[in-house]
DNA sequence: AAGAAACTGGTTGTGCACAACTTAATTGTG
DNA sequence: CACAATTAAGTTGTGCACAACCAGTTTCTT
């Protein structure tokens, strides 16, 4: 085997660096992405995100949409605090359990829906992969997310 | 059906922003995992990339180091700077092209490589995929990396 | 009822990512 | 040669991501 190359990028890793790789990167160009998709409304993709889960449920606690993007509050709360700060949604503590923050959107967040319609499609179209590898896909990348993160959690609680 | 919804029968997600998000959540579960397998090293991820890099060439410039990673210097200085820091690398200044800067392994950095062998079959053993199925699923993911980096280019160049 | 345990959200600190800008060196062109 | 354009690396500023820790609430046990 030669180890000759004068090109770095071809360099040869073994196989699961190449897919952790490749998520990795793919992760960062679907972000670089969403960034100049979203550059009009001023929104990160996170943010995005955030305004997707609130579009659908208006109102949600900060627990509840940590879990449904697994992210936690030290992620969430400044995110949340900007996107209060630009007048997109509402924070209240729950008057019933006082521990739980109830996130809400304005009429201003709720009208954002409008500008952000024909972001999925220009997505979809930007990925040029037909739907049904677009399917197999995500099913593969469900199956890593839970085994790893699985893997991940009896690692930490061995710790 | 307790909840009152404007769209029929929309997904909650549609089909692209699962996918997106599959991905987004695949990738930080990844670097949840390598936070536990790289902890007794004190790597993170994005270290480590950069030690497989330098374990294939012993010594590659800033630049080629960004290319192969596809990361701006603006993440890869802070980086290097911690590496080096802790004696596992070196950066000089080019003699014959002084803009560049050569990096390479100090033997404390080399030595690192053995304690990291057995770090990608872990990895592969935690994603519950076949061989077929990684190489099918870095495939789609690398066709994904390509054209949504050209269609972010595109309008990036727009703007 | 009283204390222990669990839970929710927040803060702080570290380390990516990346845009925008700066500095210094090299290259290209007249 | 002069000098504009280009290139490489670094700096600064913003925004995630997550660990570690904290404060206030609730809930479980005794």
């Amino acid at each position: 085997m030669s180890e000759t190359r004068e090109h770095p990028g071809a360099d040869p890793l073994s196989l699961d660096n190449q897919l952790c790789f490749a998520i990795y990167a793919a992760s960062r160009a679907l972000t670089g992405l969403y960034r100049e998709l979203l550059a009009e409304m001023d929104l990160t993709y996170p943010q995005y995100l955030v305004m997707l889960v609130l579009w659908e449920h208006d109102t949600i606690s900060v627990k509840d949409l940590g879990t449904a993007l697994r992210l936690d509050s030290g992620t969430l709360s400044p995110l949340l605090r900007r996107l209060q700060a630009r007048g997109l949604l509402r924070r209240v503590r729950g008057s019933d359990d006082e521990r739980l923050v109830h996130v809400s959107l304005t009429d201003e967040g709720a009208q954002l829906r409008e500008r952000a319609r024909d972001i999925p499609e220009r997505v979809v179209c930007s990925t040029d992969l037909p739907e049904d590898r677009i399917v197999e896909l995500r099913t593969l990348l469900d199956r890593i997310t839970q085994s790893v993160g699985d893997a991940a959690g009896a690692l930490r609680a061995a710790r």
